[in-house]
DNA sequence: ACCACATTAATGTATAGACAAATATAACTG
DNA sequence: CAGTTATATTTGTCTATACATTAATGTGGT
């Protein structure tokens, strides 16, 4: 891991106002709290990226004016919430953005095919702009005959199709879509990193597929489908709104704590 | 909220190792996560119940022979895992045990029907004295032959049947499981109470139902179902697994974060 | 180049004490 | 008795320090 950044733009906003003498009286946040906020404002701005190291104790103590182990709270408190990851004798370093839902994660299909070892591949059947009609303009918050993006993608696990990805993206948050590569890389894979993901919506539910559907599926439109609804909210707004239509014979969704 | 609990029946078994100077050499385990240890046994055990107040740190602190720092590490982690509730100025209460999942709600049927404004009722279709087969007994962890309980209930929403409600319970785990009254409370109410839940495994697949679901859902076979397999785990052992069959044109799950 | 060892740096745990803030209880007052 | 005030209790935050544990780095010797 390479040694933390020595980007002194982001400096504490609130640098100044912890010197007010350490435990002020009337301070509104604590000031393990300020320092939390200070390194979630880094690590959301994009400034510290994941595997960075980020300054150690004694220096974001000088840097706040404040105790190590006030620090230490701080950064611990962080590593409890999965932001940081920290590592004795070596330091402090930003953790892997966690977006997987602890039920149905939000992995790519690509990596969770991988990751049982299969091979994974994907044919792009359609990519065009569209315009948004009822109920989409809403669900995304635009008017009626805004411009979006559409796309239908089919995974295959194996060569064998499992799942069928219908895809609508608003431009604003992604404008480069049209002229991605999706062999390479998939479209919710370029959507994580294009839109710092924020939230996610999702509904589950079991539908007979449409024939168009099914023959892509290369199943019967007897066979029920499992199919995922998912929103991705970032800055507030929503930026994509996928169906993802999967085999109910080949394909489950799994979870537990 | 009563004052908490004299009950000394449950002594720190670790107070006597704990006196050994405070910060040892060799000490596996540090002071702070003995006392989360003790604390958690205490609430897992049912010896501290919900609401209960519990000692205040300067008495844990003296009976562990700790710092109140460290008794206030322990404690304020266990608050922020949710297992505990702190009051400044009034007092430590165990919370309430949270087991809804994030996504597939965990709470009984009914409680989320009745959430909805609606009313709910429900029927046995079965309930019988069992034997273990496979794949259910490797499932459970008992041998081929052993006996489970077994019972089939349907749950109506305003009279419109909304889930199927398929499952397997060890008896060691839930005693008198078959002298239960299933309209005055769920199974899964009751488990939840007579085994204290500490784990849950699920499986989400869309399914044609068989006939004898179909016929207590009131839907053709053809309507695809939406099937959730779930496990529960209690004292390391899988205490109940379920089977739980929605119509999929009436049923959908949803979430979110 | 490689290995063994010492040094340095970073986090992990723990302490004793201090004051702040919120709550609960006791004492006082009308 | 009710309302107010004082007091004690309990948690919340912070400090300055200490030593342990782990990892990375530097140093010598072979």
């Amino acid at each position: 891991m390479d040694r933390h950044n020595g980007s002194d733009s982001g400096k504490p906003a609130s640098a100044a106002a912890a010197a007010d003498g350490g435990r002020g009286a009337g301070t509104a946040t604590p000031a393990y709290q300020r320092i939390k906020d200070y390194i979630l404002s880094q690590v959301q701005s994009g400034h510290w990226r994941e595997g960075d190291a980020i300054p150690a104790e004694q220096a974001l103590a000088k840097t706040f004016g404040v105790s190590r182990m006030t620090v230490n709270r701080a950064l611990s408190e962080l590593a409890s919430e999965q932001v940081l990851i920290r590592v004795q004798g070596s330091g402090t370093f930003v953790a892997q953005q966690k977006f997987e839902a602890t039920l149905v994660d939000i992995r790519s299909i690509a990596e969770e095919i991988r990751a049982r070892g299969h091979a994974h591949r994907s044919e792009l059947h359609r990519l065009e702009r569209g315009k948004a009609r009822e109920p989409l303009a809403g669900q995304f918050g635009v008017p009626v005959g805004a411009a979006l993006f559409h796309s239908v993608i089919v995974h295959f696990e194996n060569d064998l199709p499992i799942q069928v990805e219908d895809r609508w993206v608003n431009p604003e948050q992604a404008p480069d879509y049209m002229q991605l590569d999706f062999t390479r890389m998939t479209a919710n894979e370029y959507l994580m990193r294009a839109a710092p993901l924020q939230g996610v919506r999702y509904r589950i539910e079991a539908l007979l597929p449409p024939r168009e559907i099914a023959d892509m599926l290369h199943i019967p439109p007897q066979e029920p489908c499992l199919v995922l609804h998912r929103q991705t909210l970032s800055q507030g707004r929503v930026a994509s709104i996928a169906t993802l239509w999967h085999p109910g014979s080949r394909y489950q969704f799994a979870g537990g704590y």
